[in-house]
DNA sequence: AATATAAATGAAAACGTTTGCAAAAACTAA
DNA sequence: TTAGTTTTTGCAAACGTTTTCATTTATATT
């Protein structure tokens, strides 16, 4: 490897820059010819050659802000109003990996606090990103449209709203919280109770509808709905105190998420002294990692992460690539991942 | 608000772009003077008024990738390793959220897969980005010169590795390791064991030397290691099972973090059914919000997070900004969290 | 009031790419 | 071989800022 390589990666202080012109002299070519060699472009075989040969003896990358100057930038901004979910972790990581696998990359966009969605929705699209990729939160449609504004394809992740003009990929929420009203009335369960999310959040309402018009389809009266705030696990730990707190306590609950029903089944056993399953039944969505380990062993309705997270980055380089291509809406189906938390045994106690 | 205004929001497809020219064109002034008005500037209080008017009119927003030819792209690398431990996420959030406050946004760059280091790294560097933060992993000297080379500054978290040239934001680890062997032999415990983190990870080796040493300087001969693998739940289980599956048999484990901590706690309760904390006694490092939980009520060596990663964005722009200034070795000390899972009985069973 | 200094402004040259256009070169078909 | 076609190449003009430098305008000093 030369010297020049060498300073190009070792980062000599004093180095002048290198750009597509000094790869061009060095390659005896015209700057554009270098330019086709590194993008799509057209150009020979040995012409290419000559360009990467000399890009690798300088050192030589290309600028991505100036390519975004014109073309795409390729970054793709990552939206994401919910931070308390565990879950999020491991979807943040697979959309950061499958954005990288197509040579772009994540702008993590925070838009939990103070800062509305509107705001820092305003600020990354200083960047001319390439798409955007929503979580945790619907996209009121006069943003969806901002960004249809600017031919910045839209794709909301796990969420039930509906935006004109912006994809979607989801679960359907209300067979899943229909699932859930069935196995607790499988189960022998006969007085269910729904924690929900927060009250915006579609996706919770959308398995409280499934759940309560379950049960009242197969004659169950002695239900109770009450509302969690948030996807926590303080949130759930709250609201169950204070369900078990009253004269009409459930037999069991079904909490809007995996995390809020990590916090329930704390609040029953440990502040309650209630056994799970025998006094009450506990079920949640999601899957997340927790659910599974031995001190919780929750039963949930397991969400498709990897195949959903997979679904929405090919939808938004799809549209991408294609603007002309519409909005598509992606509905996924859930299954329900049994474990010890709705065991109640066939003769109550 | 005028008609084009609403274009400029709604996003007419045929719309002009809205740049500096347009903007100048409105006010009747120079771009430059658009430029300085919206940029650090100097200009005059009317001029400012103008243009600020003249833009909000047309719904002007600089463009960030242009902005970033010249001067700063105002892109933060925030280059995560470890996606396992549910911790990373309050700490994303605290990055993006404080990073987002600098008028600046964060690249999640994802290095956790077959991507090494030192590709991801130059992934990123293509945007040119204003400096870096390396979170769960220690950065090779070779690609702390890379940084350093174009002017990168780079700020190690929560790693022990000192690389020349990069600043660090960590806890005294080795200070940890101490503290946790102290409060284990207070308790009365005898025969401790520590479960590390990956091999290579340097906390986690500090953690184990303060451990051992001061077991051996309080004439603690009984004691073991373990290799965890990653920092992970499953790896806790795991690690604990075999430990627990030997004739010699720990009174109390010592894990490198606190995920490993609850799954090891899940191993001793569920799958040998020991008591804890009266069986065998449990403390992690982390405080992770789990920890706190009715389910685990896990004594844990409470990391400052929040300081840390605030002196970590502090520290990383203060090097931006004046970019001959050195880079700085940030240590905090942490505290004891204790709680149930080592309030072993003063008389052993 | 005239000069010296400071502040505000504009013109134009970067910054590092991509891309339309036209010229040149390489093939194909007769 | 010649004309027709396709592919490859280079020139130069964008892309939207910032910044240097020179010029104008305002302020302060005698």
């Amino acid at each position: 490897m030369s010297t020049k390589a060498l300073q190009g990666i070792k980062g000599n202080r004093t180095l002048k820059k290198i750009t597509v012109v000094e790869v061009a002299a060095l390659a005896g070519v015209s700057v554009s010819a270098v330019s086709r060699a590194f993008s799509n472009g057209s150009c020979s075989k040995v012409m290419r050659e000559k360009v990467l040969c000399a890009a690798k003896e300088l050192g030589y990358k290309p600028n991505r802000l100036a390519r975004g100057l014109k073309g795409k930038s390729s970054l793709i901004g990552v939206l994401v109003t919910d931070f308390e979910n565990p879950l999020y972790l491991p979807i943040l990581q697979q959309f950061s990996a499958q954005i990288q696998q197509q040579n772009c990359h994540t702008i993590l966009v925070n838009a939990c606090d103070h800062q509305s969605l509107s705001e820092a929705l305003a600020l990354v699209m200083e960047y001319h990103i390439d798409g955007l990729i929503v979580t945790a939160s619907a996209l009121p449609q006069v943003l969806v449209d901002a960004c249809k504004g600017q031919n910045i394809p839209v794709v909301c992740f796990a969420t039930n709203s509906k935006s004109e003009g912006a994809s979607a990929v989801y679960c359907d929420n209300f067979a899943n919280g229909k699932m859930a009203a069935q196995h607790l009335l499988e189960m022998g369960y006969t007085r269910p109770a729904f924690v929900s999310g927060p009250v915006a959040a579609l996706t919770s309402l959308e398995r409280q509808r499934g759940f309560i018009n379950t049960l009242v389809e197969n004659g169950c009266q002695d239900w109770q709905i009450k509302e969690g705030g948030n996807h926590s696990y303080a949130a759930g730990f709250e609201a169950t105190c204070e369900l078990l707190a009253q004269p009409t306590q459930p037999d069991s609950i079904f909490y809007s998420d995996d995390i809020m029903a990590c916090g329930g089944m704390d609040a029953a056993r440990h502040k309650f002294g209630l056994n799970v399953p025998d006094e009450i039944g506990i079920i949640g969505v999601d899957d997340i990692a927790l659910a599974s380990s031995p001190a919780y062993q929750l039963t949930t309705i397991k969400q498709p992460f990897e195949q959903m997270v997979s679904a929405c980055v090919q939808t938004l380089f799809q549209q991408i690539s294609k603007p002309e291509s519409g909005a598509e809406q992606l509905i996924f189906t859930c299954q329900l991942q049994q474990r010890a938390s709705t065991q109640k045994p066939l003769s109550p106690i």
